[in-house]
RNA sequence: GGCCCCAUCGUCUAACGGUUAGGACGGCACCCUCUCACGGUGCAGAUCCGGGUUCGAUUCCCGGUGGGGUCACCA
């Protein structure tokens, strides 16, 4: 069975690299009957944030993308954990690693290392100076045994790395077929720290063999140290997972996606009103693509379509531009009552209900994020200031404009209530106004949509007219004449 | 710099040796239209370069060039 695995670090927010990941692996998952681990992998106490895994627990769950394993929240927003092979929290698994590098120290696989980060710091200088690579100079690898013992039973400090065999890691990556590295180039990695703790190539390793993960999916900034987990792998008899590393999220300059140049995290496109439907159809053809001229996707689309083997090789840039277009693509297949209850909590006042469902009606084919709408709402809440240089039409006067308007509000005034029942009434009405009376469209529209509406730019009069009723309409009207 | 990866319009991509190199975003023009938005139509815009292989290369091979990643007791 396919077991895929998203294996974040608890830092304060997704990274929209890790979306795509995660997502992948459920595609992968799903599409195949599989199952899906999160695991969270804090071995680096300096980077934890506190409250993270549950922002992470949520952020994939609002994105749709469900796991069988791992820490999931409970009822009452409580981290608990479900599967076989847990715990999923790297740091509450320790033991498992350090048995695992003892393992390796028994069998020369591994050796003790005192070098203090100065001299480690020293030689690395050294080696660049002379244009070599910069690695462990295995001095520590040469120690007599006595003396290791020796300054360990004294309490010194001491990580354990890992003895990079000789020879050369080759692997098939399902994405980028034959990779080929020579092991007298990777350095003899740290394996466990001197606080205990193991580094992410030690625990890796050992999880994603301890939780039968078949496939491991991760960004191509992993793909130089694929080596070392080819080594632990065969150090310790297990069977190799398959490899699929993923082209990088660029930024417009093209390199690796970073906070400088933008968001990086899906916690701020959500909270800007990024629909996590959008983000995630947007982020899926990030680097892959079904074939054809379909853009958008629902999830069982993707899933159905998937194939690990399609996804490009060439990093992708994150084009805000283009997701900003497939939100309002989201947003306008949306429900009238749907697009209400995800606005509302972008909204700091809200407006009464039937009032809120008319701004609503009016303004989704305008909206593109949901954050925007905030901002709109005062053209309906509020009387708006009439600058009377705007009032008039292209080369008509203001006199002109403002005959119109009183005529316009005679008329709203005196017209059958009905007509305010719908958009398409209103307008039907208003233009046959219009036409009995020998008008110019612009010239009665142009004013009377000022007047409502305060601003050169805005919805149609007809529809300003519906979400603010007749009397408000009528006032504003009234208003702008005088 | 060493090693590794990559390379089709500005951007995301399609074309598993034979296509007028297709679609989408963005841009521009036009239509709809009182403005904006939506919608519709159209236009411009790409195979990095050089060698091979082949009757024929975007596609396969080699070499350049360019870009990126990585070289931590971070992931």
């Amino acid at each position: 069975m396919i077991k895929t695995r998203i294996a974040p670090s608890p830092t304060g927010f997704m990274h929209v690299g890790t979306l795509r990941t995660a997502l992948y692996d459920y595609l992968l998952a799903k599409k195949h009957g599989g199952n899906m681990i999160l695991r969270i992998e804090d071995t680096d106490q300096k980077r934890f944030v506190e409250g993270s895994m549950e922002q992470l627990i949520r952020v994939l769950a609002t994105c749709g993308i469900a796991y069988e394993e791992g820490p999931v929240l409970d009822q009452d927003g409580n981290l608990t954990q479900q599967g076989a092979h847990g715990p999923y929290i790297q740091s509450q698994r320790t033991e498992l690693y350090r048995t695992r590098a003892k393992q390796l120290l028994e069998k020369g696989n591994a050796y003790y290392c005192f070098c203090s980060p100065d001299r480690l710091e020293e030689v690395r200088k050294r080696q660049t100076a002379m244009k070599q690579p910069t690695k462990y100079d295995r001095t520590c690898l040469l120690l007599p045994k006595e003396d290791v013992e020796r300054r360990l039973s004294e309490g010194e400090k001491a990580v354990i790395r890992l003895k990079m065999p000789d020879g050369i890691s080759i692997f098939d990556d399902a994405i980028r077929g034959s990779v080929t590295f020579n092991n007298a180039e990777i350095d003899d990695q740290v394996l466990l720290k001197s606080d205990g703790f193991p580094t992410y190539h030690l625990a890796v390793v050992v999880d994603d063999h301890l939780m039968e993960v078949t496939h491991v999916i991760r960004g191509e900034e992993w793909l130089s140290s694929t080596p070392k987990h080819i080594a632990l792998y065969k150090m310790f008899g297990w069977e190799m997972p398959v490899f699929a590393h993923l082209p990088l999220i660029l930024n417009k300059d093209r390199s690796k996606l970073s906070k400088r140049q933008g968001d990086v995290a899906v916690e701020n496109y959500l909270n800007k009103g990024f629909l996590p439907e959008a983000l995630v159809n947007f982020v899926a053809l990030l680097g892959w693509n079904p074939r054809g001229d379909q853009e958008i996707y629902t999830m069982q689309e993707l899933i159905d379509a998937f194939d690990l083997s399609k996804v490009n090789k060439g990093g992708a840039v994150f084009d805000l531009e283009k997701l900003t277009w497939m939100n309002g693509e989201y947003i306008r297949a949306l429900s009238i009552d749907d697009l209400i209850a995800r606005l509302k909590p972008f909204l700091t006042d809200t407006p009464k209900d039937e009032l809120l469902r008319r701004i609503v009606t009016v303004e989704k084919e305008r909206l593109t994020v949901l954050a925007e709408l905030q901002g709109r709402l005062p053209m309906y809440t509020q009387t708006p200031a009439i600058d009377p240089t705007m009032l008039a039409w292209k080369k008509s006067t203001l006199e002109d404009a403002k005959v119109q308007l009183s005529a316009v509000a005679d008329f709203l005034m005196n017209c059958d209530e009905q007509i305010f029942s719908s958009i398409e009434n209103i307008e039907k009405s208003v233009k046959e106004y219009i036409t009995e009376k020998s008008l110019q469209t612009g010239a009665v529209l142009w004013p009377l949509r000022v007047a409502l509406s305060g601003a050169a730019q805005s919805p149609s009069p007809f529809e300003l007219l519906w979400v603010l009723g007749r009397e408000e309409g009528v006032k504003r009207v009234q208003g702008a004449v005088h």
